[in-house]
Order: structure tokens, then sequence, then C-alpha cells
DNA sequence: GTCTATACCCAGATAGAC
DNA sequence: GTCTATCTGGGTATAGAC
């Protein structure tokens, strides 16, 4: 049963990707690894590149699908912070425990330093835009009179969340291997310590 | 003036290597940036991976061969926090502010992913041995009681040297190019206000 | 220490038979 | 849609003349 190959080329090119890097990965690698010859690749995609364009396409798709629930913070006042937190942390976390959004999480951390696509979404889409969104919540937490008024919501934000974006640097590119599901965990846990950390310093 | 082709090749490897990735440059470019023909490399250096490890070594020893003062800190009580933040923070900045530094730290960080030797030296000597430094330096605050003997030192010493780390990852991966010098203002200023929150929150 | 010449291998991609 | 065969280009590295 080779019913749909270019399935199976799409995930093998994920796993391939993520353990080699795009550079370190074979059209023939691939092929083989699917059971087929090289030139029918072309048959299902244009270039290696475009493999590669298709694997991110899927996971922006998948990433943006998603309500961002932190973004609605301001017209839900009357939900606490910790609700807000809570649902952006885990809606981050159920991807990444989904095994292929992991593996092309790598590959996004790996392939980001030149590839023009793969650091554009890096940057807007993961980082920026959650920082912003972070952003908002704290100066919802100022309105409510939960933290100081002369916090600076900004560094509040990037604060929290960039302490979280470095442990998942070094789970995928420092640590890699390690259990995913672990790392889920642990990161959720040192997430909440740190968010700790940083409430206590701020709250009235 | 041929003086010292072995050094024009190292120079030319760091830039490109860091430019383009290990991968992404090949002897023949090394060769013609230099204006010597690709064998003549073999002349200097067994490989091109040889050349790699010369960076890495180069790196290394001027990394290491840095007193590390926080790692005195329980030797010199007297001295107050500020100083070791100072010192801890300035001798890695001062690093950075280097041209051919700040290029092989962007390498390292791009080749940290499968390159054994770049992957061990990063996690060890960039990473843990600093947070155990900082984990020393809280201690350190918790025994002069200038924090609460309940604080987690190691979280407080992750929970501020991982958010650094970020900051050094996006400047050198995420946000490149862009100024150096700027960003070593910048990670010592944003550092500055990440610790003061993460001091208030655990201060007596 | 640099050169020319070359060996050897593997990459991405295409043409055309089946 | 898959195959065989092939094109074209580029990679690392070596041998041996000068």
């Amino acid at each position: 049963m080779k019913v749909n190959n270019k399935e199976r080329i799409f995930n093998v090119s994920i796993y391939l990707f993520s353990e080699h890097g795009y550079d370190g990965v074979s059209i023939r690698q691939i092929a083989g690894e699917v059971g087929i010859k090289e030139s029918s690749i072309y048959n299902h995609y244009a270039s290696k590149e475009a493999i590669l364009d298709a694997i991110l396409n899927f996971y922006i798709e998948k990433m943006l699908s998603q309500d961002i629930p932190i973004e609605d913070a301001g017209a839900n006042l009357d939900l606490g912070f910790d609700y807000f937190y809570q649902a952006g942390l885990e809606s981050f976390a159920t991807h990444l425990k989904d095994e292929k959004m992991s593996k092309i999480t790598r590959i996004i951390l790996i392939e980001s330093y030149h590839n023009e696509k793969i650091n554009a979404f890096l940057k807007k889409s993961i980082i920026n835009d959650a920082v912003d969104g972070w952003v908002k919540l704290f100066d919802l937490m100022k309105f409510k009179k939960v933290i100081r008024e002369d916090a600076d919501s900004r560094q509040l934000a990037e604060s929290f969340y960039k302490y979280g974006m470095f442990l998942l640097y070094e789970h995928y590119i420092v640590n890699y291997p390690e259990d995913d599901n672990e790392f889920v965990e642990m990161l959720c846990e040192k997430s909440r310590r740190h968010i700790e950390l940083i409430y206590n310093s701020v709250r009235r």
C-alpha cells in the first residue's frame, strides 16, 4: 500500500530535518527512507526547498489556528491573571506534546539563522506577538490594581517570556535529545516558579 | 606581503562561518577570500574541520583565561552583591565587544545543535558553570541575610541567567545582523532591570 | 608554501520510457 | 506516479611540479 507517498515524504522530511538540519539531509536520503527513487520526489514537490516550505506552512497554520486567549484579556477583565496564564502557557505546551509539532519546533530553531521565512515567523509570531500579549496582560493587572502602577509592563513581559524561550532553546538545541513530554512538564513548572518571582516583585 | 596566510585563513573562516554557518562555507570560498588556491589551505590545516576546531579552541582559551569572580564569592564575603554582579556580567560583555569573539559566539550558537565539541562547551562552560556561579552568589546573599532564607537559590540563578541567555540567542540568531556594541549596552541595561525584579521579590 | 591537475564523491534536478 | 539514466555543478582532499 503506497497510498499517499506525498504524505510519507512530508513526514520523513520532518523527522530527518529535525535530526540533521535541512542542509544535512539529501533528497536521496528522504527518498531512501520513504522507499522510492529520488526522481519520484519531484512528482510531489517541486524542490527540496518546497518540502521545507510545506512543513513550515503546516506548523504556522496549526499554531495560528488556535485562539490566543491573552489577546482577549482587555475584553475579559473579569477573568483573573491565573486564567490567562494557564491558557497562554498551555496552548503552547499542548502543541509541543504533539510529536510532529515538536520536531518542527526544533527545525525552526535550527534553521532560523539562515532561512528568511522561518526567521520572520519565529521573530513575529513566536516571540514578538507573544510578548505583546503578555504586555497587555500586565497592563490589565495594573488596571485591576493587582500589581503596582509604576511597574514596567514590557519589562515584566520580557522578563517572564524570554526566560521560557531560553528553556525552549535549551531543550531543543543544547540538551537534545531528551524526552519532550518531560520537558513540557518541566517548562510549566519552572515557568510557574519564575512568574511567581516576578509577580512577588510588583504585587500590591 | 603574504605573511601569515594561516592567520588570514583563520580570520576569514571566522567571518564566513559566522555569516553562513559551517556547512554553508566551502574550502574554495575560504581560499578565494584569502586569495590563494584551495589546495594551499591544507598546508596550514589538515581539514576543514580542523579550522573550526582551531576557532573553538581560540574562543575557549580566551573565555576560560579570565578569572571568574563569582566563583570566589564564598571567599570574599565582604564584597557586596553589586560587585559580583558587575564583575560577572562585564567580563562576559567585554568579550562580546571584541569583534572576533562576537562572531565566534554566533558560530557557537549556530553549530551547537550538531557539533559535539561546541555543544559540550556551550552546555558546560557557558550555561551550567555560569548558573552554578550565580547559585553560589545567591547562597551568599542568603548567608548575609540580604535575601530571604526560604528563597530557592537555583531558581533565582536560572531565572536571572537564562533570561540573559535568550537575549544572546535573540541577538545572534533571530535579529542578526544588528550592532554588537549597542546590543551589549542593551544586554547590561535589561539584565540590570531584570535582576532588580528578581531581587525585589526575595529581599528582606 | 603555493601552484596545477585531478581523483572521487555526492548534491539537486530533469528527460523520457513504462 | 515510478522508474532508469543522465546532466551539471560543487564539495573535500591529494599528488607532485616548481
